[in-house]
DNA sequence: AGTGCGTGCAAGCACCCACTTGCTTGCAGG
DNA sequence: CCTGCAAGCAAGTGGGTGCTTGCACGCACT
């Protein structure tokens, strides 16, 4: 089977053109970070762009963007948790998304692929607001749409840009996702409006300002 | 005087930079943009690194963070104007730093002249919070440091990724500012505690909601 | 033993790249 | 008129880069 071949391939197109971009990832860089002659990788792709295509989509496949659960009753926890997820998520791929948005002039339907995945999330968050909203714990006069998309921009934000400019992400790593997730559900008006007060116990750690 | 032409070459290398990055930037491309001959280029920068970076110097020094005016007494206001401001920079210099964040891995120095401005844009902006905090106008308990970050990123996000993934950002072009930072000043708890009350007319186009 | 098949290897092709050299042209200042 | 300088032009250098070709090796299957 060529399939550990092709695999091996890939990972390796992936870790080059991450660090050096479609026009920096040579075939000639690609095949010998895989260990493989460069004539196998045209063998098996046919051309430099049908490989980088397939990493990408072989990588975005992975994509799995989190759902939030249903669960009303502790919002902070509940969407503190899918924020967690999301973030280790984006930056898991972050070098590659970040080439892959700065070329979306010259190859867009690889960057829409790539924020496909942020979509569903924003949508799904600004679902579990919504009902959020409607069952009465969130401020009914608040800009949801607008909150989501900062919130969505933040995420990206910290996935993309912490490791290249810190001193503009103020909290720690492990920190981050509840400070976002409270500092979010301040602006849709969310407080301590927990259905069951002794819930609020669960996340007691996560609600301390540091400051 | 080669004033001229050295403003055109930097001008075209601007142009091409921000569509191609560095690698796609090559000289004759650029060269043929300044409508110049290739030789020109090398004779007055010495090499194309050179000529780059003299280009990105040049296009940074325009940087002009816009800083908040100190008058608490209309603050939605006052932060929307300088928040538009904010934007319209941004946006203006998108694709340019779209791409020298992407290779801040092969330039790092690049990428953090490009990013300079704002930070002290994020500096103006949590003083003029721990103002109003200390006049009393904001939510003691706020994380200010977090929310301050969020709101960068959503300014970021918004005037680099709109063209690029334009479902993302919901609010069109016009009213972005003004809903940004109405989020935001629920985020830090300033709501309608304007001093006088009368002022708020001024803002009330900016404060409907529209969704 | 024979037949594919997948892979490695060496070489090469045509083109692009940053950069150089040598020469010509035009134009301003003494 | 002569000199010097800035710019154009033509050609070339050494090295990359995507991709191809031809051939040899090893390994499974029958």
């Amino acid at each position: 089977m060529s399939d550990e071949i092709r695999n091996r391939i890939i990972a390796a197109a992936a870790q080059v053109y991450s660090q050096l971009g479609f026009r920096g990832a040579t075939t000639r860089l690609i095949a010998n970070e895989a260990g493989v002659n460069e004539v196998t990788l045209f063998r098996t792709f046919g051309s430099k762009a049908d490989l980088l295509e397939a990493m990408l989509q072989s990588r975005m496949a992975a994509n799995s963007a989190p759902t939030i659960s249903g669960d009303l009753s502790d919002p902070a926890a509940e969407i503190t948790a899918w924020c967690a997820q999301l973030l280790e998520h984006l930056r898991g791929h972050s070098h590659i998304i970040r080439k892959t948005i700065a070329e979306a002039d010259e190859r867009p339907e690889a960057a829409c692929a790539a924020c496909e995945g942020s979509n569903s999330a924003s949508a799904s968050l600004v679902l579990y607001v919504e009902r959020l909203r409607n069952a009465g714990f969130a401020d009914p006069e608040a800009d949801v749409g607008t909150a989501v998309s900062m919130f969505m921009s933040a995420m990206f934000g910290d996935a993309l840009y912490r490791e290249i400019i810190p001193q503009a992400f103020p909290q720690p790593v492990a920190a981050a996702p509840a400070r976002y997730v409270q500092t979010f559900l301040r602006s849709v008006g969310v407080r301590a409006s927990l259905p069951d007060r002794s819930r609020q116990a669960k996340v007691a750690g996560t609600r301390r300002r540091s400051r």
